[in-house]
DNA sequence: ACGACTTCGCGTCATGCTGACTCGAAGTCC
DNA sequence: GGACTTCGAGTCAGCATGACGCGAAGTCGT
């Protein structure tokens, strides 16, 4: 017999990805600064954790995917759309939450500079650099952890900075996502010939002017390229047309399902 | 006003991996096949889906671990315990099962050949060849082929192959785990060159005896290797400590949550 | 007993990727 | 026009990996 509350609660939440936005107001002359990561917050409104921050997220609705509702409760919270969005890891301890038992399944998304502008930013959303988090409610700092453990490993064996920058791009502007995300200084000379062996990207043919220095190629992400052959090459990606299980399965075992 | 029906109801299930017991009763002389892997699979008993073979799993209590659980349901269907098990993806299209919407949070795991002889199978369980699976209920096909993906491509970064062994071992036998799971033959000299140079393995003095040719050395793996130090290497692992969350939060969008 | 046969275990060599570094090119700023 | 900046291409050494050779150490057949 099943009781209402005899089940746990599903829920789906996001950790978002975004470059701070470049070196602006700036006291140095502009060098020296790695660039940094941010992710946006939102002011738990209800008891349990009232007031602190924490991830976005919402309740999953019974007709939605999992995906969809990610992108959902990230738009509603913070009015993002993400470039990227994939299933980072379902967290679940019986005792994570006081109250009742919430099964959460969490996403990991990127959004380019320019989105981040149009983002809502209030009293009860707000930015935070990667090194300057606050506490956050329940365990979520080690989700925060835990993806961007999951950033850095992926952007070495996929191509997936492209997600935080806009359409063209220079070859530094690639390089400081790089080094913004794996947090040290990589040769210029060298992160060029890597990246352009990989043919990942496409050269515009145009140039950035306006720079005080001689002006950089401006490239574009090979769009047959990002998406490296759905079904099999992306290893840790999502799965390709996978999509739903059910093993509500006891052969041998006789559970007390309802039959 | 919560009606009993209102969320999706969760579920775990686990992939399972062991390899094939040593190409016995080959009729050949005993060369040539490199081994391969199988999985356990468990046959329906109700709808949907009923008669068909599944992944084994079952409910999500409410007050059990996710891990917990996984591990729980895999004893209970296949009599099997896992010396690793790791969460691989939660799978959770709405129309993925006939009925009522199910999520299903699902693990993989390895079992050694030995586990594997005390292991149930009767004509509920029974194991399948990697490339002789029978049509599988819902999209477990897909499950089962993205676990495979998982584990090939994990096997590359992490040592997770002994997980497939006993206790001590040779290097040939440790090869030839690598050769079922990438499913090509590898130079013996490189391999063991290789496995050397990473210092997981610990050469215990023996020798097997009664091979007919020359005695390998037996080795055993080291566990301050294993567990490589549980907080940052492992990236695509789950996460150390971390696990829980919950995230039913709309700052600045009124849901239809109870307050 | 002894040679054939097997795999073990250690070695060399060539190749390719990566980090460190150099240097001319091409713009802007003073 | 010269100083200064970054761009973009090149060289060189070190390290990991694949291909391959060969003596070592057992068992099996005659």
């Amino acid at each position: 017999m099943p009781q209402h509350d005899a089940h746990a609660r599903l829920a789906v939440s996001t950790v978002i990805f975004a470059l701070a936005p470049d070196q602006a107001d700036a006291d140095l002359p502009g060098r020296e600064r790695p660039a940094s990561l941010r992710v946006p917050l939102v002011r738990r409104l209800r008891e349990p954790g009232l007031g602190r921050w924490a991830l976005p997220g919402g309740w999953l609705p019974v007709h939605e995917a999992l995906d969809d509702a990610a992108a959902r409760t990230l738009r509603e919270t913070t009015g993002l759309v993400p470039r990227y969005l994939e299933q980072l890891y379902t967290f679940g301890d019986p005792d994570r939450s006081p109250g009742e038992r919430v099964v959460s399944v969490v996403y990991w998304a990127l959004v380019h500079s320019a989105e981040v502008e149009r983002a809502v930013s209030d009293e009860n959303v707000c930015w935070f650099d990667e090194d300057a988090l606050p506490e956050l409610a329940f365990d979520h700092d080690a989700i925060l952890d835990y993806a961007l453990r999951r950033l850095r490993t992926k952007l070495e064996y996929s191509r997936i900075a492209h997600a935080l920058l806009g359409e063209v791009f220079t070859m530094a502007e690639l390089r400081r996502v790089h080094e913004a995300v794996l947090r040290r200084r990589l040769d210029p000379a060298n992160f060029r010939r890597t990246i352009e062996a990989s043919g990942t990207l496409i050269d515009t043919g145009e140039r950035l002017a306006g720079t005080r220095h001689r002006p950089p190629a401006l490239y574009r992400f090979d769009p047959a390229h990002s998406p490296v052959a759905s079904p099999s090459p992306t290893p840790a990606g999502p799965p390709p047309a996978a999509s739903a299980t059910a093993s509500e399965t006891r052969p041998g075992t006789h559970s007390k399902d309802t039959p």
